[in-house]
RNA sequence: GCGCCUGUAGCUCAGUUGGAUAGAGCAUCUGCCUUCUAAGCCGAGGGUCGCAGGUUCGAAUCCUGCCAGGCGCGCCA
């Protein structure tokens, strides 16, 4: 089988190339090929043409005739004549070509053999990537705010995977500071107020129920016998119990971790003190009125930021550093970190820092991600962390269901703030497109038990004849499963999720609505059968892999 | 005051990095179930891309200035 996108980007170098017999320019830009948005622009179109035209500063649509006038002549001949109709120059200057009905069907063949594989392609090149996301202090339980982070975060990583890169996910796990000690200090508040004992709720405390319930347990275990624990008892005892359960909300979510990184782990085995010793080395530190101060509007951050305050104590910066230091000494190469809005004055300082240790700040890129607003219909669900007024990421769960809400939150781009409708998500309509998509890989299952055995599509779907394959319906939806792979490139590349699941949102469309106008299944003509039941198994492969990149499962039945 | 994000159809949002006639879904109006799942399909209407300039063959997209909303500007995380 000929690569058809090798072949013709092959012919528009070439063409590209003849150019420079007629305009002085040294390097033509990359060459990428797209699927246009219609079907009159051709099966696949480049816009090289404009590309060069604006860089010698040339009407593009001249340059693209000059190209299309040669390749023209080249595809009269072998190997292009195979697969190649007719090239044409498009409106302001792009290239579309056109390609010979047969071509088109090749796609089917392909998804068939690669199957679970179809749409895998290798522009991570192996690249060792870190991906740290949700990090939630565990000083309470998981927000609908990390909920979005979990479901962006998880599927990203899927998607790179996908793409060739060696993923690793990672959750950091505060530990210890000042938000353990507070949740210490407010738990065992809770825990003298059981035991009648006097006692004052800290001031900044957090005052949500669970802090009460864990104040609870101990009473139950210990009686009375914990008056006069050391703040660090309470500590410990709470944020293990949330950490269960934020280990527990993100297992049913499908979030799975490789690593849970310990600040507790770093600050005891020194790696702070050793970050700061070759800031210091570097000349990137001073003190200033008794703090050590990062020397960051070197590196373009507005002012200077403290690291060890005067008391002694660490800013978040210290382990911070240290911890991002750490993940460069394991060999991780690109770093993603996903964060809410409310930290991104942050990354200029942890730049700085990075590039102060002599370590590429580059590498790293900080995502942030809008926060979520939830609706139950037009009113907005108020939520306030501290006050303890919130609804968590396991109660959404347990309402509309973990496919349903990792869906939600894929489905806008990362710096759009999510409004989140939970009757909207509740209905099983379009206006909850997860179902959309799930029931047309519900319907297709359904075909093909339908079909039963005797015309099932076995290891001999290169064979089958399929020319029967021949109306508009069919042929949108040959064209929508060939940029499935396009579609995870994509998506890949922008570290932009929600781009799946808008291809996943039109290729149920072109299957709901060629379903509805076309049999799959007839006695009478068992050829169309056939070819029809490949079409639409293809179909079913491509939207369980699409679904599964976002981590929502594919049911056969609905 | 400074920085970041957002502003596109009545609503919720796309618009693949400056390209083809600005697109979806919902809502509204209108049709379609004796045949493989109606959680579905076929139509129609609906736009000063926040406003004003600028850059060029070409701008929702880039630049400048305004306007509106959200977030952030700690020796808090």
């Amino acid at each position: 089988m000929v690569d058809i996108e090798k072949a013709v980007l092959t012919l528009l170098k070439e063409s590209a190339d003849k150019l420079k017999e007629y305009f002085a320019f040294k390097d033509s830009p990359e060459i990428t090929l797209d699927i246009p948005k219609q079907s009159s622009f051709g099966d696949l179109a480049s816009n090289i043409a404009l590309q060069i035209g604006h860089r010698i500063r040339h009407p593009a649509k001249e340059i693209a005739h000059i190209m299309v006038d040669q390749i023209k002549l080249r595809i009269k001949n072998p190997p292009y004549c195979a697969i190649i109709k007719n090239c044409e120059v498009g409106a302001p200057g792009f290239i579309n070509f056109f390609l010979k009905g047969e071509c088109l069907y090749h796609v089917l063949a392909r998804i068939k053999k690669e199957a679970g594989n179809f749409g895998r392609n290798e522009i991570g090149c192996g690249i060792k990537t870190n991906i740290e996301f949700v990090s939630a202090n565990p000083t309470g339980p998981l927000t609908i705010a990390h909920g979005r982070q979990a479901a962006f975060g998880d599927s990203l990583a899927n998607i790179l995977k996908f793409s060739g890169f060696k993923v690793y996910k990672e959750y950091y796990l505060n530990d210890e500071g000042r938000q353990i000690n507070l949740l210490g200090a407010s738990i065992r508040a809770r825990y003298l107020e059981l035991i009648n004992e006097k006692t004052e709720f800290p001031q900044d405390g957090y005052r949500g129920e669970y802090v009460k319930d864990i104040a609870g347990i101990i009473k139950k275990r210990n009686g009375a016998r914990k008056a006069h624990a050391p703040l660090s008892f309470f500590s410990d005892y709470g944020y293990k119990v949330i950490l269960k359960d934020i280990k527990r909300d993100l297992i049913a979510f499908g979030v799975k971790f490789n690593t849970w990184f310990s600040q507790r782990k770093l600050t005891k085995g020194g790696n702070v003190k050793k970050a700061l010793s070759i800031l210091d080395k570097n000349g990137h530190t001073y003190m200033h009125e008794g703090a050590l101060w990062l020397k960051s509007s070197a590196f373009g951050d507005e002012k200077d930021r403290v690291i060890i305050k005067s008391d002694k104590a660490f800013t978040y910066l210290g382990p911070d550093i240290a911890y991002h230091m750490d993940k460069y000494k394991r060999g991780f190469t690109r770093l993603i970190n996903t964060w809410g809005p409310d930290h991104h004055g942050y990354i200029p300082r942890i730049k700085a820092a990075i590039t102060g240790l002599g370590l590429d700040a580059d590498a790293l890129s900080v995502l942030i991600i809008q926060l979520v607003t939830l609706y139950r219909g037009k009113t907005p669900i108020p939520m306030s962390t501290r006050a303890g007024s919130f609804i968590t990421l396991k109660e959404v769960m347990d309402e509309i269901g973990r496919d349903c809400a990792r869906y939600f939150f894929l489905r806008r781009k990362r710096d759009s703030h999510l409004d989140f409708d939970l009757e909207l998500a509740k209905k099983q309509t379009l206006d909850n497109p997860v179902y959309y998509i799930q029931y047309a890989h519900a319907r297709i299952s359904s075909i093909i038990k339908h079909a039963g055995d005797t015309m099932k599509i076995g290891a001999d779907a290169g064979h089958i004849d399929l020319m029967p394959l021949k109306t508009k319906e069919e042929f949108n939806i040959l064209r929508m499963l060939r940029q499935f792979p396009f579609a995870v490139r994509s998506s890949a590349e922008g570290y932009e999720p929600y781009r799946m699941v808008s291809y996943l949102e039109e290729l149920a469309k072109s299957f709901h609505s060629f379903y509805s106008k076309h049999r799959v299944v007839s006695q009478e003509d068992l050829a169309l059968t056939r070819a029809r039941l490949l079409l639409v198994d293809c179909i079913r492969i491509v939207i369980a892999n699409g679904l599964r990149l976002l981590g929502v499962s594919a049911p056969t039945q609905m």
